[in-house]
DNA sequence: TTGAAAGCGCTACCAG
DNA sequence: CTGGTAGCGCTTTCAA
């Protein structure tokens, strides 16, 4: 079922029923509703991949996540796809579960793919990858806390800064000893993330101790960190999370062991994942824009289309502490 | 940059490119080895699109679900594409969101990509969408709880027996006043999976009663029908709820208005998926192979391509109850 | 307003 | 073992 075939029925030319197809409004009525009828009744569906190849040009948008199941970056996922809707481009997703090998054979399936452009949200990002970016002319966006460098355009939270308020927080309600609960983000030697929260916990008071223990980004994993904190001889009376989804999995291990939150324990999440306010108690977390982060790098992706030139963007979103009921006093 | 550009770089035709990257092994090894360099000098990454038109077939695998916010998708999504992978499919999610015009916008994209198989992961399906999909020639397996007819592949999971099996524990637990927690599936006129419970509570007792409430499919559709039971004036001893998604909102809400479960109320879910073992308590629910469901969809996908004329064939998953702490004595 | 035809980048067949 | 070349289905000039 092809092109030709519906030219045929309707009576016209290939390149009439593009046109038709296409919008391009320079085709008489009669013949227009010709060519509709025809592809109706032929049950015509445009063979997208002939598509791009012969307009050059792909009407999709690529997406790369470290991590699918986390509803952190499904929402991205979602407001990028809403955004891109409306404007007339789909979406495809591909995700690295943390894994460079991984991350590499998206780009590069990006790549083949064509893409108009492509969100990267992932912690880190080798060099190689990015240039191979540039050279393929693909505009891209990226969503991290790692450096700089010369990537595209760049949307990035001030992580530290968010911990810092967890930290000041906890501080202020009387803890002095902290643990925190992170994940291999294999990407990277040494985590951002958890450097970020060791120079918190400095920062705030001299006397105050800090013990970090990495495990998967999941609620298994969550579970996993609490046990392997608790069973460390280190007993903290806060437990900082890297973010809301391991959060999770820390709340059950300790509710599992009798521990109750925040009596004799505090636990903080980070990104405010909806799930957050559905767990007991409630997670004191910081507040992350993920609708707007979806929303703001598809605007880029698709207003950078018209002019390649344009220079490197950097967008900095604060974070907001959000005090709900899984912290209290020390 | 292009077949065409390696060739020339490496003094060669585009032919015996092509060979080399598509491991056609018939070329010397000096040659391989040359066209290998130049591809990897020019950072080549060959355009898919031109590779599915001109070979006729595409290497993706479509999957079009309901709600992929809700992890009972996403787990089939990520074992689907777990397999696929191990096969050298790529796959391409789209998400309807219960809405059935959504529902043939997703088909008629995956037509347009002319994808090698689709797996259908939504509540109901229209007749002519379902044709069209046979006229394109693609072969599709559904995971519905609707009619047979004559869809080519059905994987099927007996919802009712699971329900039945949750109602029975409940009635023998005590309970005699059930409330359902269901979801809009706009795509039937009347919920087959409410008609499931009905029917199961007036099986086990005809003292027993029941009334049902609709919200939408997530935390905080769950929330919502809660708190519509609890001010509708029928008092439950049992709340049941559609899916574990749901359930994570019910509890929510009953935790929030003090009310203890199971001690006040009991709740059940449906699914199994990860977080329910999360929750607080966490939940009573129905299994259901998430991970064999993606797998086995893929199975029947990939092995369908060499003989399109093989049978329709239905594989039915039996549900299994399984009894954790949100559910208790009347 | 419409048609003819030249590609888009790649695969696959036919020769050599 | 390698090259030439005819498409795959569509968009897009260029003419008419």
């Amino acid at each position: 079922m092809n092109l030709e075939e519906v030219a045929r029925r309707a009576g016209v030319s290939t390149a009439t029923v593009s046109r038709v197809l296409n919008g391009i409004d320079v085709v008489r009525t009669a013949t227009k509703e010709r060519v509709l009828r025809a592809a109706a009744d032929l049950e015509y569906h445009p063979n997208l991949h002939a598509r791009t190849l012969a307009g050059g040009k792909s009407r999709t948008i690529g997406m790369i996540a470290s991590n699918i199941e986390n509803p952190f970056f499904l929402d991205i996922y979602m407001a990028l796809e809403d955004s891109a809707h409306a404007r007339g481009y789909e979406v495809v997703i591909a995700n690295t579960g943390y894994d460079s090998h991984q991350l590499a054979r998206c780009v590069s399936l990006m790549i083949g793919r064509r893409v108009a452009g492509l969100a990267v949200v992932v912690s880190e990002m080798d060099q190689s990858l990015i240039s191979q970016l540039k050279r393929a002319g693909i505009p891209a966006v990226f969503y991290d806390v790692g450096p700089v460098e010369d990537r595209l355009f760049n949307i990035r939270v001030d992580y530290r800064h968010g911990i810092q308020a967890v930290v000041a927080h906890l501080h202020s309600l009387g803890h002095r000893r902290f643990a925190f609960a992170g994940h291999h983000s294999s990407l990277g030697p040494t985590s951002e993330r958890e450097s970020a929260f060791v120079d918190a916990v400095q920062a705030c008071s001299p006397a105050a101790t800090h013990f970090s223990v990495l495990a998967t980004d999941s609620l298994d994993g969550g579970r996993r960190a609490a046990s392997d904190i608790l069973s460390s001889g280190f007993s903290p009376t806060a437990i900082v999370c890297v973010n809301d989804f391991m959060a999770a999995g820390v709340l059950r291990e300790l509710n599992r062991r009798g521990i109750r939150v925040p009596a004799d324990i505090s636990v903080t999440g980070f990104d405010n994942i909806q799930l957050s306010e559905y767990l007991t108690p409630p997670l004191t977390t910081v507040h992350i824009p993920r609708a707007r982060i979806g929303k703001l790098a598809l605007e880029i992706l698709v207003q950078t289309l018209p002019r390649p030139e344009s220079p490197p963007v950097e967008t900095v979103i604060e974070p907001e502490l959000l005090i709900r009921e899984s912290t209290g006093r020390a």
